[in-house]
DNA sequence: AATTTTTGTTAGACTAATCTAACATTTTAG
DNA sequence: CTAAAATGTTAGATTAGTCTAACAAAAATT
């Protein structure tokens, strides 16, 4: 598979799962690739069996297209993994680089980086890690924006990896495995007041705490 | 740049310090890609001030083309010394993802691996690492090829970094560093017999002789 | 010095991945 | 339910990197 191609599944892998139906149009959208060029492409890996396509209808990962991209997802995830612990990079800053090293052929490049992490299940962001097979476990946490005053919660993963948002969650010091209690919720615009292991204090706009994913 | 350009540089460097002259056979040789396809790479890259090209003179890279080769070579060296002693990878066996990873578009990844490595001096195969600016201090080596009896040396690179002279190093328990003592020379067929750190002892052929390269 | 061989160049075709322009279908809205 | 808007498709052009075939120059050989 070449380089566009791994992109193309692993983009309409995460459209896949973040929404019912994913269209030409979201995917182009996506990739910041024009329609017709993904129409073409589209037909090419339905061709190879990794995409189910039907003229005007959505598109589909069969099955093998979704072990492809999970075992895409898989080597981005542990090399993320990997620059943060190994390397000393931010979670901000790991993505770019990830997404170059993701397409590296060789097998045991990958299985050497899961073995010296010891065999992580979440990325830097608390994603979780796709195993051999590509295989996702799906993860049920809930938005901090949908708790309640006084509920008691763990930060697990962040809901968007925009470089500004990490930047922010890094400066509210905040990190994964934190414990969050919720204060008050502002009435007027929702805005969270909570307390961070029991010690410091943060105000949370709605828009940040809906990208706080968490534990109960 | 280009992944194929940095590849058509790195090998015009490799063959400029092998040759006093590089043609563009030689080149396409190297490369294994036809002479047309070389030729026309080559004109490109004396458009972008890299080769400095006349039509049926010898092949050369510019300072700047020289000091581009010199940063890839930088980076497959860099990457390989991380590959066996953070990965664990044999010495035979990181070319091929190195030539990879080279290519990897961040600065500060490879300062990273540099830093991590503490800015080590010479790759796996005891090759000069490049420095922050392409440049690469000349080693003196001798063949052992060229030692005469009871010469003592230390092994300190090799000459072909191909696999199967690799892992035949491996198999005769040779490792860089090690100090080498030539017992005797058959006249006949130039063979060699030493001892090895004083303690086992080995034949090797001209072969394996004239690849390894030791000080005195 | 002339001829042959080797090396180098030019011309033109091909593939993958992209694009724009034009046309077609489906969905949405009045 | 038709017209407009949104989405999707087709056709054809473009670029980077490759190739083969044909031709040209330089080097080697006789």
């Amino acid at each position: 598979m070449t380089l566009t191609e791994e992109n193309y599944l692993k983009a309409l892998f995460h459209l896949s799962t973040e929404n019912e139906e994913v269209s030409v149009l979201d995917l182009s959208k996506s990739l910041t690739i024009k329609m017709p060029t993904v129409n073409s492409m589209v037909k090419k890996l339905s061709g190879k069996g990794l995409i189910s396509y039907e003229k005007y209808k959505p598109l589909m990962l069969t099955q093998s297209g979704k072990r492809a991209a999970g075992l895409i997802i898989r080597k981005h995830r542990l090399v993320e993994m990997f620059l943060v612990q190994h390397l000393g990079f931010g979670w901000d800053e790991v993505h770019e680089i990830a997404e170059q090293i993701e397409h590296i052929k060789s097998q045991r490049f990958f299985d050497r980086i899961d073995q010296l992490l010891d065999f992580p299940k979440v990325d830097p962001h608390g994603s979780p890690i796709p195993d051999i097979n590509g295989e996702v476990v799906f993860q049920n946490y809930k938005k901090l924006e949908e708790c309640v005053e006084n509920q008691m919660v763990m930060f697990m993963s962040v809901g968007s990896s925009q470089d500004s948002f990490l930047k922010l969650i890094d400066k509210l010091n905040l990190k994964l495995g934190d414990i969050i209690k919720v204060l008050e919720i502002q009435e007027f615009d929702k805005t969270m007041r909570v307390l961070v292991n029991e010690t410091s204090e943060q105000n949370l706009s709605q828009m940040v705490a809906a990208n706080i994913l968490v534990k109960t």
